[in-house]
DNA sequence: GACCAGGCACATC
DNA sequence: GATGTGCATGGT
């Protein structure tokens, strides 16, 4: 079968397995790009406790977060873990909004989606996903988000090489699918839900939704 | 107690 | 360019 219709094939299944998956968790644009950080790595329960701390502190804004100390951002973020370095990419982000767009994320989505994944690269701590998870689901661009659950279902359906690039994985999927927002952000957000349930490190493969194609 | 979770920067070869 | 390591909490 060619790559296109395995992967219109896995969307559809697992599109009418969950049905929509209403991504990405968060209120605001900023509050998305501050969970994008947070997560990297990490359990997103534990992210959720952390974002509940800066939204207890009334702190979830460019503002809020600009005038607390590096202690005290650490502080609140320590539930989602690495708090140290985490606080340091924040505070770069904060940095970067502040300096380029007057503290104003809505600004960026006039920009084009080029120019912006190059800005946003070039934070520190914002890497390839985190880049393309603001991207898409902060400022609603259409590029594809690749994370750990997405290489691993590819891999383990043998659509991709174990050793593939982020690039790799990404270009497959902007090469044999139609540019479609909406269907991007389904994509990604299924992938995360059906790795967590079943494609996870010790397969659950029983009843997968995806057993039928392996 | 080990393993895992919606990565990234940096050092080293 | 590929590979290895530190970063840290909380659930299973």
């Amino acid at each position: 079968m060619k790559k296109r219709d395995q992967l219109i094939r896995i969307y559809n299944i697992l599109y009418s397995f969950y049905g929509p998956q209403k991504w990405w968790p968060g209120d605001s644009p900023f509050e998305i790009a501050i969970g994008a950080i947070l997560t990297q790595n990490t359990n997103w329960g534990n992210v959720e406790k952390a974002i509940n701390n800066l939204k207890r502190e009334g702190v979830m804004s460019v503002e809020g977060l600009n005038r607390l100390s590096d202690e005290k951002i650490a502080s609140l973020i320590k539930p989602a873990g690495y708090f140290n370095i985490k606080t340091k990419r924040i505070r770069a982000f904060l940095d970067f909004l502040i300096d380029k767009y007057n503290g104003k994320i809505e600004e960026m989505k006039k920009e084009d989606t080029i120019s912006l994944r190059n800005k946003l690269l070039n934070i520190y701590g914002i890497g390839a996903e985190t880049a393309d998870s603001i991207l898409l689901y902060a400022l609603e661009k259409p590029v594809f988000v690749i994370d750990a659950y997405t290489k691993r279902v590819l891999t383990r359906h043998s659509i991709m090489k174990p050793n593939s690039t982020y690039s790799d994985y990404q270009m497959i999927f902007h090469k044999e699918l139609d540019e479609d927002l909406q269907m991007f952000n389904e994509f990604h957000a299924l992938f995360v839900r059906v790795g967590k349930d079943y494609c996870k490190v010790k397969p659950l493969c029983k009843n997968c939704p995806l057993a039928d194609l392996l």
